[in-house]
DNA sequence: CGTGTCGCGTAC
DNA sequence: GACGTACGCGACACGG
């Protein structure tokens, strides 16, 4: 069965009523035009077409006439008030949202939203469509039947018959004679005085309906005010009814395709975002899909070629360009071609190294290139990329330079909101409407694929130039938004210039021992064997270790050992559960042992050495610079910001990062950066009293907590200090404190509470965070690098306390990326500058790790400490440890 | 055989 | 239910 066609109808004077009165602080413009209404009414539809996605859709309105219900009953709603005159001038506004939606809206003279709704919802049905009604009024609930059902955005709850039941006690059809026997006050239906709504429930439920209740009034003896009740208001309870009823005889104009959904008017939206200053909403405004812009791509393969395309880019004032290679590793990808864009639809491919089909017109590379190379490096022209960075690496590899890079379109995606997608083909369907060409429908995918080389070149010039293409108007989209975001700065100062000294450092990489490592692995596995062994003959069978699911089966069926914490497939068998049954059991102790050598083993000793690049001898690891969604980097192929170093054994790993012979490795990390960043935030007296005179801040902390002298502080004292500061942080709660240090809950939550006493400051700050992100929609480190955080308002605890924690986390986690990403320019720049031989090879969220020429290495550790330091000034010093040694590990 | 998800564990 | 940000391993389930 082929699935039916869903038709959303939406009661939308329902809707801006409720959104005037849940919104109760006066939203306006700077005009003074109120605009809370408008505001929850956009947020509604949003959510309605992201949740439902509806194929049709319906907005229902009142008419000011008259209906039918007035002229049999001259006080319906007679006790409603008048209007609110600030939601009146909403309604304007309302009315161009809807249409700005592209959606059809249906007023009829005479006729009620509810009717619409109603005469609507049933032809629906009846025409095969399933019906969803978008109200919050109970009274529509009449209307719910198989294939109808009711949508409650803002509960977000869904009605059906069994909903409908337990709120009524009868099914939908009956409603109307309940609501008829209590009456409606907020409509002003009368309806039976002295029955309420669980007497009329239960008459319904008995009798059936109004006329079976009334009918059977006479015999109601043992009550006596019900019976007269009844028995005198029989034709207002009759009159109730059909007041309350839906009249779905309404004549509807029925007209399914004006109805369906299609994308919003961008401009329009645009147009209305900016006057009603919804600036958040401005930002993702989804671009309706526009006639497609033609498309002109043209392989470079031939010299008359070759001088149009130089001479376009010439002449203009900034060009994107794209290349494409054999690997989606840049360290070992070979240049296959490049692409090139400076008009919109307008693209070239220049093929440099294609083996495949048309592969004989390719010119020759000293004739192709040397032109091109010239306007790479020419710096009064511009060059734009998506995630130009790899671009960098593989054209650096050549003996290219790339400069200046002025823009890129996955970093200001990035910037303008980190959370979400940002690679090409996502930002091409979610800004310009188009749908890429995928690497795969070009180079296949699993054993069969091949390498962008053996592509046919007509084929190949389609998919490059289509991505330098998407890139250049991208670039004309995205610039505009990043001045609008108000992250120019950001991006000019920070994240454009990270570009070029993440590619050095990439293309650096780090020396790694790997003997040591593929030694190491040996002798961890022979231990992990012994582990092995012992586990089986301690558990009377064998199975595989590694899997939780049989060690589970094992530790909790077989040994019949206490469950803790219950997993989607079944009992964990996490660190914190194995410890606690490690007292009871070999099974459990043996088994976190070879947990850990197996985590060293897989993950680092076993996998770094496979890392290894064979033309440099070293790891290059790669860092993505629009991941974290607070504006750390990260680090893939290998991690490496996820190095051991808390365990002697793991500090083995470590150990195996080093320097030649000739150099060192000098270590450099901020102290306590995101607590500097808190006290800098909270202004917090006695924290920043404390970094001033550079105290142990955890001892502080510990010497305030526990109203103690500092001198008298012990070190247990000093742990819970330590814990708290960051629980703080991380916006932990009492129970996730208590459970970190092992306490009593009550006793966790004093700690947290002789805190907040002792820094007041931070309480302020974490409330100011929280109230900035549900005022604006998000909170921004003192750089501006901004964090949406639209679950701020969700209705869902859970997810709105995690937003919570995020507006706290933010500032800070972020805060320290903006001041370390502006040290490592700093420091790439005065490496660059000062002709420094040492390199900047790893960077790990606070610290940055160089592999220095032992003769370079005292003013090397002089520069970098001055540059990490003076990144910024806050209202606290800014101090930086400085280790060197012959590894990583020693180092620090 | 490739791909996606889960449980787990490493870092800051 | 309870602490923020990442990446990646091995096991396992699923799909062609």
């Amino acid at each position: 069965m082929t699935k039916k066609p869903l038709l959303c109808i939406v009661d939308g004077a329902g809707y801006y009523f409720r959104a005037y009165y849940a919104i109760r602080h006066q939203l306006a413009n700077s005009k003074g035009q109120p605009t809370n209404a408008v505001y929850g009414f956009t947020l509604m539809l949003r959510k309605i077409i992201a949740d439902i996605r509806p194929d049709m859709l319906l907005m229902a309105l009142d008419s000011k006439e008259r209906t039918f219900r007035h002229d049999i009953f001259p006080d319906y709603k007679a006790n409603r008030p008048a209007m609110p005159e600030d939601l009146a001038l909403q309604l304007p506004y309302i009315d161009k949202l809807i249409e700005a939606f592209n959606v059809s809206a249906l007023r009829m003279p005479g006729w009620e939203a509810d009717d619409i709704i109603g005469a609507v919802a049933a032809r629906a049905c009846q025409d095969g469509y399933e019906v969803v009604i978008v109200t919050s009024d109970k009274d529509l609930m009449q209307l719910v039947r198989p294939g109808v059902r009711i949508y409650d955005s803002m509960k977000d709850k869904n009605i059906g018959p069994e909903e409908v039941m337990e709120k009524f006690g009868v099914p939908p059809e009956k409603v109307p004679d309940v609501l008829g026997l209590m009456g409606d006050s907020s409509d002003n239906i009368p309806g039976a005085p002295g029955v309420g709504e669980k007497t009329a429930r239960a008459l319904v439920a008995e009798h059936g309906d109004v006329e079976g209740v009334i009918a059977a009034a006479d015999g109601m003896t043992k009550k006596k005010k019900l019976r007269e009740s009844l028995i005198e208001n029989a034709e207002l309870i009759r009159l109730s009814k059909k007041l309350a009823t839906v009249d779905l005889a309404a004549p509807v104009p029925i007209e399914y395709e004006k109805w369906r959904a299609v994308a919003p008017d961008a401009e329009k939206l645009r147009m209305l975002f900016t006057e009603l200053e919804f600036k958040t909403m401005l930002a993702d405004i989804p671009v309706a899909p526009r006639p497609a812009i033609a498309r002109d791509y043209k392989t470079v393969d031939s010299p008359q070629a070759l001088a149009e395309l130089v001479a376009e880019l010439e002449a203009s004032s900034g060009f994107a360009v794209d290349t494409e290679t054999t690997s989606q590793n840049p360290m070992q990808a070979k240049l296959v071609g490049m692409s090139f864009c400076c008009h919109k639809g307008k693209g070239w491919y220049l093929p440099l190294r294609h083996t495949g089909d048309g592969a004989e017109r390719q010119l020759p590379w000293d004739q192709a290139l040397p032109p091109l190379k010239k306007l790479l490096a020419d710096e009064s022209k511009p060059k734009v990329g998506q995630n130009i960075k790899y671009d960098l690496i593989v054209l650096g590899s050549e003996g290219m330079d790339v400069a200046p890079v002025s823009f890129d379109t996955m970093v200001a995606s990035y910037l303008i909101d980190p959370s979400g997608r940002h690679g090409l083909s996502h930002l091409a369907g979610a800004h310009l409407g188009e749908t890429m060409i995928e690497f795969k429908e070009v180079c296949g995918s699993g054993a069969s694929q091949i390498t962008f080389d053996q592509v046919p070149l007509d084929k190949a010039t389609e998919y490059a130039a289509e991505d330098a293409d998407m890139t250049w108007r991208l670039y004309g989209l995205l610039a505009p938004m990043v001045e609008r975001e108000e992250v120019t700065d950001l991006m000019e100062k920070v994240e454009l210039p990270l570009i070029k000294t993440l590619a050095t450092m990439e293309r650096n990489g780090v020396l790694v021992d790997s003997d040591a490592l593929n030694k190491l692995s040996e002798s961890l596995g022979a231990r992990m064997e012994e582990l092995e062994r012992a586990v089986h003959e301690a558990a009377g069978e064998e199975f595989n270790l590694n899997s939780p699911k049989q060690l589970g089966a094992i530790l909790f069926d077989k040994l019949g050992l206490a469950t803790g914490k219950k997993k989607k497939t079944g009992y964990s068998t996490d660190q914190e559960t194995l410890e606690g049954l490690a007292q009871q059991h070999e099974v459990p102790r043996l088994a976190l042992e070879y947990r850990q050598l197996a985590k060293l083993r897989g993950t680092y000793a076993e996998a770094l050495p496979k890392m290894v690049n064979p033309a440099t001898g070293r790891i290059h690891t790669s860092y993505n610079q629009a991941v974290a969604a607070t504006g750390r980097l990260s680090s893939s192929e290998p991690n490496l910001q996820n190095i051991p170093i808390r365990t002697e054994l793991g500090r083995m790993i470590r150990r195996a990062f080093i320097a030649p012979p000739g150099s060192r490795i000098v270590s450099a990390d901020y102290s306590q950066i995101e607590l500097r960043l808190l006290a800098h935030h909270s202004g917090e007296p006695a924290l920043i009293e404390a970094f001033h005179a550079g105290e142990d801040i955890h001892t502080r902390t510990a010497a305030e907590v526990f109203a103690v002298d500092p001198a008298f502080v012990t070190s247990d004292m000093r742990r819970v200090a330590k814990s708290v500061n960051f629980g703080i942080i991380y916006g932990q709660t009492a129970f996730g404190l208590a459970r970190e240090l092992g306490i009593p809950r009550g006793e966790a939550q004093r700690y947290i509470d002789h805190y907040f006493e002792r820094y007041p400051g931070i309480k302020d700050f974490m409330e100011k965070m929280v109230e900035q992100a549900r005022e604006s929609g998000y909170v921004s480190t003192f750089l501006g690098r901004k964090r949406l955080l639209p679950d701020i308002k969700a209705s869902n605890r859970q997810i709105r306390q995690f937003a919570e924690r995020n507006a706290i986390n933010s500032p800070l986690q972020g805060g320290a990326a903006d001041i370390i990403k502006m040290a490592m320019n700093a420091i790439h720049g005065r490496m660059a500058k000062e002709k420094y031989e040492s390199l900047m090879v790893l960077q790990v969220h606070d610290e940055l790790v160089f592999e220095a020429k032992d003769s370079e290495i005292d003013t090397l550790v002089c520069m970098v400490k001055e540059e990490m330091e003076g990144a910024t000034a806050l209202r606290v010093p800014l101090v930086v440890d400085v280790g060197t040694g012959p590894n990583w590990d020693e180092a620090h």
